[in-house]
DNA sequence: TGTACATCAGTGAACGCGCGTTCACTGATGTAC
DNA sequence: TGTACATCAGTGAACGCGCGTTCACTGATGTAC
């Protein structure tokens, strides 16, 4: 069901690794075309998700956008959830990819409570700029909707952005020594994102990953009406707080 | 708009405040049928949403199992959005009233740590019995729908509960001095739910309070698959960080 | 290099379904004199 | 107590709209000999 996912994640890294694509004009013009308008069609369906929501995500909607009859969408997507897959992603990319960016700035890389606070913001400042694709990922389940196994590694970029500066708040390497099981958490996120954090560290780690979508939800979502003032600093209060919560500074 | 919902609140009452309903029965069969239809309704959309979610709900689907015409519900409520409306309310006070009796239930009043765990635990069994509902009130807006501010009272009657608890905690009577405005949260809060509890407790209340929901969520919505083992052990054992966190019990 | 065939994009009509809301109307229930 | 009138519940048809998906078809683009 998910191959054209699959081929346009191909056609795109295809773009992006052949950078000779001119050398050979002839072949591939129509697969080309057919890329360009897979991404045009994603690009609207991203456009209407993020105007109206992903319960007002119509096909036709979008054929109507693209000047194209609403059949003709089929010869991409072979179903409106493929293409809500599609999205998915997207949006798992963009806020992983806004994550890792503002880790990255943060050029003293021993600094890791600037690292923490930096990942932070830009996670609220990527649910405030696109709320529709962050209710699409971190809100309620679209209904009739299950998320294919494919989009679990974008799902778990933010969370090895934030579990790498713990690490190396901890002054973990890379190759620690995985900690025992502890019947909480699974092995594989106690050999992967957390390999050697303590098991006191990760279930502090994990609460505070839950915390600040927990925050960021209920902000955007309204549940802080009437309770916040200042939000901008409350949230920056809380990111400090969590921070020594799960480690990253001494009290 | 929403004065059918007021008469409803109103007949409610009535049927439960006044005993000898039966003295008058000549007067109001009429408002009586009225009462049991609207209650008949909002119980069928109730199931409804349970079923298939928010999104499902439909007036004609209603209409259909209650063996009407769909145009007669408009007798009832004016619009879908005041249905809703109805349920949202119904939604806040079936979690809150959970909360309250969880804590409630707990004989050793000075006993918080207790408290605390058996309101968080409620919370979660309620979210777990309810998904729908949950959803509802702590999931994604419902797109094109604002909720009115008579949900505000039914909306903080489980932060009531917590902020009770914490009170309770810090051994703050009911006539405690408010604190000065800290600029973060707002008066109303400091003066009501949070009333005499220092800013630095405060912040860590809410805190926890965002957080609670924030692992609930998590949990529900399918975002700790992977990375929890033990569901039930993993939560209590953020209860029992979040207490300390807190302030409920020394670390 | 040219031709025959296969592949593919896009069309247009249709299927079958759903929805919220309005409106004129019938009949029954209550109310006032 | 009985009658005239007003209120209200529920009907049935209609408006106007939307949706996802299928299918036979045309015409253009690529491919193999």
């Amino acid at each position: 069901v998910l191959s054209i996912v699959y081929t346009v994640l191909e056609m795109c890294e295809d773009d992006a690794v052949e950078p000779d694509v001119d050398a050979r004009p002839v072949a591939g013009v129509r697969a080309r075309a057919r890329a360009a308008l897979v991404a045009e069609i994603t690009e609207t369906a991203r456009r209407h998700l993020a105007e109206q929501g992903a319960a007002g995500l119509s096909l036709r909607a979008i054929a109507r956008d693209l000047g194209m009859v609403s059949s003709a969408i089929y010869r991409y997507f072979p179903s409106r959830d493929d293409l809500l897959t599609a999205l998915i992603i997207e949006a798992y990319d963009s806020i992983g990819g806004a994550a890792e960016q503002a880790d990255a700035a943060v050029a003293d890389r021993a600094n890791v409570l600037a690292r923490w606070r930096a990942v932070c913001h830009a996670v609220r400042q990527w649910a405030k700029a696109n709320p529709h694709e962050y209710a699409l990922v971190y809100g309620s389940p679209v209904p009739g909707y299950v998320a294919p196994q494919a989009t679990v590694p974008h799902a778990t970029r933010v969370s090895f952005v934030l579990a790498g500066i713990l690490r190396d708040g901890l002054r973990l390497g890379p190759d620690a020594a995985p900690q025992p099981s502890t019947g909480l958490l699974t092995d594989e996120l106690l050999e992967t994102a957390l390999v050697g954090v303590p098991e006191e560290h990760a279930v502090r780690a994990l609460m505070a990953w839950m915390e600040l979508f927990g925050i960021v939800t209920f902000e955007l979502f309204g549940q802080l009406v009437g309770a916040v003032d200042d939000a901008d600093a409350f949230f920056d209060r809380c990111v400090s707080e969590m921070a020594v919560s799960v480690g990253l500074v001494g009290t």
